[in-house]
DNA sequence: GCTTTAAAAAGTAAGGT
DNA sequence: ACCTTACTTTACAAAGC
């Protein structure tokens, strides 16, 4: 039987940095290749890296989101570049900018099918939120560690909310051992 | 104390015009969807505890009366889908999914999934169906659901299949057009949820 | 509340061939 | 009937309406 942990993949890391320095967006669309930039949609100018694959949202305040990154390496790796291409225009960034990880989005499998309608009883109806005529998840909302896991009929399931990559092993850890201690992992 | 007081009246008289008004909807909505009126009270129940819980603010009273109305209907076990309270609403689907799923959240109703079970009675008669197919479809409902087949899948989707599965058993058969029209699903949700469960069922054709 | 970005899960839908 | 595209859900930051 293969641990569940070690289907954990991370498909989607968000973080947040900034230059320390304000910008002129409509200037950097100009300079900036493949820059879009439209102020009356979003006031953030979308810069995409190919590698790593990133987006990044850049600011007025010099603030900066990255999503879309595999793993927090990669978001550093994608700001590093976007750190340079603004450098590259003559725009002052600072040193080291601290990155904070604000989500990861990651996917897990139990490799076996799950029963939603058991679960959603055995887990308390008060507690989840399964509506397959909206959405074919079922959500389940966890204290420790505070993350959202969407459970499927499949037994795949989605981990988002968390900080920290080890957030998502003690949740699938906590999800195995619910079901099991109400048997519906059988 | 006076501005209090007038304040209070003020809320007072704003909660019960808010309140006509919604229940007027209310009524609206259940008379051209057909709903008796006992669901249409529980509907005003529900409706009044989310005002009296203030849930309205930052929605639409339309919105929360549709919610309401849809939650209702569940509780009572008829229920109609989005697609057909939408369809009588003049919020959209998605809203009213979101509105009742919030009201049923803050209000503890602990509404359990729908069992595709609670369609068939209306489609069929709706079909000019036997009595034969109407238990015909519960059985394979009720044969597929045990081997795990409805986890994820649309109750209205899943009741389709198995109406239209059942109306070709008891050669009585409507076409997949037909069935996906009073269920409001189309006819491929109808096809793929079909073939999974006469697979289930065991059934060659 | 909304707007935009990214990504997964699985079901449903719509348009084209 | 198939294929592709797209929308539903979750989390999160950013600035502005």
């Amino acid at each position: 039987m293969t641990d569940p942990k070690d289907t954990i993949n991370i498909e989607n890391v968000v973080a947040s940095t900034g230059i320390g320095q304000e910008l002129d967006l409509q200037s950097v669309a100009m300079d900036l290749e493949g820059a879009d930039y439209d102020p009356e949609q979003f006031p953030g100018l979308v810069y995409r890296t190919q590698n790593p694959k990133s987006a990044a949202l850049i600011f007025r305040s010099g603030k900066i989101v990255c999503t879309g990154a595999k793993s927090t390496d990669d978001v550093h790796e994608s700001l590093r570049i976007v750190f340079d291409k603004l450098r590259e225009l003559q725009i002052q960034v600072n040193e080291d900018p601290e990155i904070v990880v604000q989500n990861i989005v990651t996917s897990a499998d139990l490799g076996r099918n799950l029963n939603l309608n058991a679960i959603a009883i055995g887990l308390g109806l008060e507690n989840i939120e399964y509506e397959p005529e909206q959405f074919p998840g079922l959500v389940y909302r966890l204290d420790d560690p505070e993350v959202v896991a969407l459970l499927f009929g499949s037994g795949k399931l989605v981990i988002t909310g968390g900080k920290q990559p080890v957030d998502a092993e003690h949740a699938v850890d906590k999800i195995v051992s619910r079901l099991e201690d109400l048997g519906l992992l059988e | 104390r006076l501005r209090k007081w007038q304040e209070r009246i003020r809320t007072k008289d704003a909660g019960e015009r808010n309140l006509q008004f919604a229940l007027s909807e209310t009524d609206r909505m259940a008379s051209s969807l057909a709903i008796p009126r006992s669901v249409r009270e529980v509907a005003c129940v529900i409706y009044r505890r989310a005002l009296d819980e203030d849930l309205i603010r930052g929605r639409s009273i339309e919105g929360v009366a549709t919610s309401t109305l849809y939650a209702a209907c569940r509780m009572e076990g008829i229920p109609r889908s989005l697609e057909e309270v939408a369809a009588v609403s003049r919020v959209e689907r998605k809203e009213i999914g979101r509105t009742y799923r919030y009201v049923a959240q803050e209000l503890n109703l602990e509404m359990e999934p729908v069992n595709p079970k609670k369609y068939v009675p209306r489609f069929c008669s709706e079909l000019e169906l036997s009595e034969e197919v109407q238990v015909k479809a519960n059985e394979i409902i009720d044969t597929t659901t045990e081997k795990g087949l409805l986890s994820g899948k649309s109750p209205t989707g899943y009741a389709a299949a198995a109406i239209y599965a059942a109306s070709l058993l008891c050669n009585e058969k409507k076409t997949q057009r037909e069935v996906s029209d009073v269920a409001q699903v189309t006819e491929v949700t109808i096809r793929n949820r079909y073939q999974e469960q006469i697979e289930a069922m065991g059934i060659h054709d």
